[in-house]
DNA sequence: TAACATGTATACTGATCTGTATATTTCATA
DNA sequence: TATGAAATATACAGATCAGTATACATGTTA
């Protein structure tokens, strides 16, 4: 009896989507063919398409890859960095710096598929949108754990998204002006924009 | 006698320009081909290759047409909405909201062609990483004149800038989501960060 | 050993890509 | 009318693209 059926459990599967998650991200993605990521696989083309139909949905797995990675790692790691929410606002911007500062980094997968991808009824662009909804929501119960009411709670998870993205942007365009100071402004403006938003609430409020 | 030679001064060499401008922002840049371009435009390949060597020129073309309109418009907009540097700097988030109402508006076409050109020697990027930079001065001396000193102007108008590229991408990216509401988060959180650099700074100092 | 799924090798299709070669047309000027 | 630049039409080169067809190898399980 054989377990592993497609679509899960394959290892090939697996070198297949990794590969092309290391590749779309470094070189984009209708710059990088089918042919380069099955040579850097070390993986036969019609291994390949038993697995996926087309391109699109290789390109689709790589994004949900990227995305359950990313999404862990920012969230442990700021969960590690601070214990009250309120920091935890706070130190998002300084794990924001240690991806900056990765010799590897090449920008925001996502910001980038839906450069290449303009029309929002694409599957990626539609993965790409939920992948920020998902950033946004964390953000918008980290606020409201730190004792933000509502409506205030989604305005400052929103502008909080906005210097992360905007943080992202910069140091992928012009890295060489902004590769540590982009984070580092970034998180004096959310500090000001958390105390604001947060101007009466106790410190260290009912934490989570 | 004959004016106009190249590069300069000719009429079909406009019509790729302005075409291509379009086609490129819309489609993005590799999805794009050059036939697709020449038929838009209703010129013949041989003359677009009389008046570029490459597509890239094209490209490059199309991105200076680009940043001159887009921060002529942007600057000339700003200076009719509001008269002392301080309100300017605010005014800048209700032209930005303006930008994103343009059922044409596909995002920032620098941060676009630099997802897809990722080298930072390749000239497009350098291009894309050079608007930024000419974006970046005019708010910090639009912060100068408000009365933000050293280095507070730069960090100001480093935030501002992040709260403004973060609002293009995320209009970009979840327009639905988004299409009036970064732009307003965005001014709101401007207006505290402004608030704070100039605190002290009588209002309507000296301005240009 | 027989069955079966996974993966491979090779060759191919048909489309599209950037860029070029060549010969011709258009048209204002001198 | 003669010159010469600008633009055109057509065809092509050479590469790459996504995706398919077919036959074969491998390794595990029943």
């Amino acid at each position: 009896m054989v377990r592993p059926q497609p679509p899960a459990m394959s290892k090939k599967r697996d070198q297949l989507v990794e590969t092309a998650l290391t590749l779309f991200s470094r070189e984009g993605f209708h710059a990088t063919g089918i042919d380069r990521v099955l040579e850097a696989a070390g993986v036969a083309k019609m291994t390949l398409y038993k697995h996926f139909r087309s391109k699109e949905e290789l390109i689709l797995a790589a994004l949900r890859l990227r995305d359950e990675r990313w999404r862990n790692r920012f969230m442990r790691g700021v969960e590690k960095r601070a214990k009250d929410p309120r920091g935890r606002l706070l130190a998002m911007f300084d794990e924001l710096a240690d991806w900056f500062a990765d010799p590897g980094f090449s920008g925001c997968m996502f910001i980038n598929a839906s450069a290449e991808y303009a029309e929002l009824d694409c599957p990626i662009h539609a993965a790409c949108a939920e992948h920020k909804r998902l950033v946004e929501k964390y953000v918008r119960e980290l606020a409201e754990r730190a004792g933000a009411g509502q409506p205030g709670a989604g305005i400052l998870a929103a502008q909080l998204c906005l210097l992360m993205e905007g943080a992202i942007v910069m140091t992928r365009v012009c890295p060489d002006d902004n590769r540590g100071c982009a984070a580092a402004a970034a998180k004096q403006a959310a500090g000001l924009l958390i105390d604001h938003a947060l101007a009466g609430v106790p410190t260290d409020a009912a934490s989570g």
